[in-house]
DNA sequence: ACAACGATTAGATGATTAGCTAATCGTCTA
DNA sequence: TAGACGATTAGCTAATCATCTAATCGTTGT
């Protein structure tokens, strides 16, 4: 969880779990989207990776990288309660008695 | 915005959050709480207030640190509502039409 | 006015991080 | 079996970060 925060603070990581969530991508297709070295977007992908927030899928050539949306919202809501303001949400996307 | 979650990269300001969430505290108050030197948890409140997730009233000698809930939702709903999940919240909490 | 005390600033250090280029690995396909 | 190509690893650098001790600032009470 600390390692999810973590990878969050990057705004780069941020934006390509963004991407992610339109769909599945290729490691070449998402450092493209970026203005930065293949080297260093992989790097990326290796703390998002360790954070659990993306999981990979091999395709001959390629590696494709997949959203983990459920380890981003538990992490995200399970903070968020301890404020007050992340029930209704769990509420709802997980279909959870209030 | 990018502040608020180089802010939550680290578990002690986190946790500071956290603490503040039941009432504000003054800064030595804070520090006792943790393991570290007063100098380092003033270096952790001055990330905090750039952030714009603390503010400060003086009160005598003391400082006086309050939550800024409102900074702390904005970041994490805005966030949260790329991936669908923090609609219902946003809606909840801020009485918004969907 | 001065001592005490809460808090912050100054200054240093070791660790981590984001970035690069160059080199390597693996998988096609000609 | 050789290229070619997608991706990652190796190795480096500059910058940022968390931490410390020592020094300073500001307020209060004697």
């Amino acid at each position: 969880m600390n390692d999810v925060f973590k990878a969050l603070a990057d705004p780069t990581r941020r934006r390509v779990l963004q991407i992610l969530k339109t769909g599945p991508q290729t490691a070449g297709e998402l450092s493209a989207a970026f203005p930065v070295s293949k080297p260093t977007m992989s790097a990326h992908f290796t703390v998002l990776k360790q954070a659990g927030l993306v999981t990979t899928e091999k395709s001959g050539k390629s590696v494709i990288y997949h959203l983990n949306v459920s380890v981003l919202e538990e992490a995200l809501l399970g903070f968020s309660e301890a404020f007050g303001f992340g029930r209704a949400v769990a509420d709802t996307h997980k279909e959870t008695p209030q």
